[in-house]
RNA sequence: UCCCCGGUAGCUCAGUUGGUUAGAGCGGGUGACUGUUAAUCACUAGGUCGUUGGUUCGAGUCCAUCCCGGGGAGCCA
């Protein structure tokens, strides 16, 4: 007979007195003399475990059964019973359990029915998703994953897959992995005495993208709505609860549109992707605020059902100045928000997450747009409690001297960026677009402290383990 | 990269002003008991105290070094 996913076998989708298979791994086994055992069993389609009541005339009882420990794979068939003690409603009242792998070593085996440190469970990546909590969080991950794929194609927009191996820097800024097939004891050289580039795969220099906006820019004016949804890769030294050398980014671009567009999309895709995880993930959020982050719930229904906080850059300056708050650096205009600025102004004055606009020209990307006073950008971040910068977006500058002329003031390669500059010479428009974090999201989603926790395999800077 | 903190049993931790044989809970094993719920009770096994060097009669404890981890900052998503 085919298997049922524990998901299924406890949703009351199945009559009572059914037989089902059901096959996962042993959470916890508990004995009893009155002549069964309960065996708890996981197999990821939900957080809940279903108890499975072995009696000891199964004949591997006290060859097998009796020394199930953690972390063993079982098959097991019986008929679906309402559940004789508390705690759950269902559990399988079994006729047959199957074992079809033992743990080699359970006086060794890392992950056992205990509270584990994040710090320790990181060293045994391969092990983690069994436990409750990274059960939680790749379901939670998969949820919000597919619902922004959704909220995008309901919308209009079309997913495009921008190149992960890239000839340019995408903001100029920031240090990028190098991609190369050059033998690196031999490195070939040219008259100059450099590195001859000119002999490695592609003929030039390449690394791997830490963007795919200028790419997708592209599409933008062509499919006026488009976004990407892909890996992205920072060599930055960065260790931080927040940074990681490889992730996953979400960037749409909307054609025709400023950046109260851009802001309004912003809102409206945030809500949606939190209205999602709530409504699809009901059991793994009531864990999150059980266990990991007491207002999880509360907070993202908080923010679906108010507007976004919206205030100018400027504005948010003045709000500092006039705190009475004591800021190790000085808020003032012209100077980047530092962290405990930051924090300010999402945890303390606003306790929401806040759109900041209209930042100095001096602080920002040469792609984003010159406003008319001159002195500010059309650029957006949306700030979250706790995390800091979730979202950083703008408005692109789409007349074409005034792109370059900002290209030339930062000293930026025109010959690279040319076909970028060609956007601005045939047919431009406004167009707008932002960057998501896409671990960032689902830390704030789930309560998690650390961005290498709500990733399968971390990238960081010293650790490419698993 | 900078600042601070840490590294003791499979895991989570305690370990006094430096002093005999380094402890607990959980997990493992054995037994008892029970429709149990991270079950309970008893017994039991399990440690190169991160590395290297130094101070000392004596170092888990003090100093230096390196390695690793965590938190904060910068940069950003």
């Amino acid at each position: 007979m085919s298997a049922d996913s524990i998901k299924k076998a406890l949703s009351g989708d199945i009559s009572i007195g059914s037989i089902v298979k059901i096959q996962g791994w042993v959470r916890t086994r508990r004995d009893s003399k009155a002549g069964f055992s309960f065996v708890s069993v996981h197999d990821g389609s939900c957080f809940d475990p279903i108890q499975v009541v072995a009696p000891s005339d199964l004949a591997n009882y006290s060859e097998e059964i009796q020394k199930l420990t953690s972390g063993c794979a079982v098959i097991c068939t019986g008929e679906l019973v309402e559940s004789q003690g508390r705690g759950q409603k269902f559990e399988i009242q079994a006729s047959a359990v199957k074992v079809t792998g033992w743990i080699d070593d359970p006086d060794t085996y890392p992950i056992q029915p205990k509270r584990h440190s994040f710090e320790f469970l990181r060293d045994v990546a391969h092990l983690r998703p069994r436990t409750n909590t990274f059960g939680a969080i790749t379901r939670v991950r998969h949820v919000a994953a597919q619902a922004i794929h959704r909220y995008f194609h309901e919308n209009g927009f079309f997913w495009i897959n921008t190149p992960i191996i890239t000839a340019s820097d995408a903001e100029g800024a920031g240090d990028m992995f190098r991609v190369s097939t050059l033998n690196m004891t031999n490195l070939p050289h040219n008259e100059d005495g450099e590195i001859d580039y000119e002999q490695d795969f592609f003929g030039r220099e390449t690394f791997l993208t830490v963007s795919g906006q200028l790419n997708v820019e592209g599409y933008c004016q062509a499919l006026s709505k488009v976004y990407t949804f892909g890996p992205t890769f920072r060599a930055e030294n960065s260790n931080t609860t927040r940074h990681l050398a490889e992730f996953w980014m979400i960037e749409p671009e909307i054609a025709f549109a400023d950046l109260d567009d851009l802001a309004d999309l912003a809102e409206d895709f945030l809500k949606y992707v939190f209205q999602a995880v709530l409504d699809e993930c009901p059991d793994d959020m009531a864990f999150f605020a059980q266990r990991i982050e007491p207002k999880a719930v509360e907070r993202l229904e908080t923010l679906i059902g108010a507007p976004f906080v919206r205030v100018d850059y400027a504005d948010a300056i003045d709000i500092l100045r006039n705190s009475g708050q004591k800021f190790e650096f000085k808020p003032e205009w012209g100077l980047d928000l530092q962290t405990e600025h930051e924090r300010f102004l999402t945890e303390k004055h606003f306790d929401a997450p806040v759109v900041v606009k209209n930042y100095p020209v001096e602080i920002k990307a040469f792609y984003m747009r010159l406003n008319d006073d001159g002195k500010t950008v059309a650029a957006m971040d949306v700030l979250a409690p706790g995390i800091g910068e979730i979202i950083g977006g703008a408005q692109r500058e789409e007349r074409l001297d005034t792109l370059q002329q900002r290209m030339a003031e930062q000293g930026m390669d025109a010959e690279t960026y040319s076909w970028y500059v060609d956007l601005r010479r045939y047919g431009t428009v406004p167009h707008a677009g932002f960057g998501l974090g896409f671990e960032r999201l689902i830390t704030y989603i789930t309560g998690m402290s650390n961005i290498r926790d709500v990733i399968p395999y971390p990238r960081v800077p010293g650790r490419a383990d698993f």
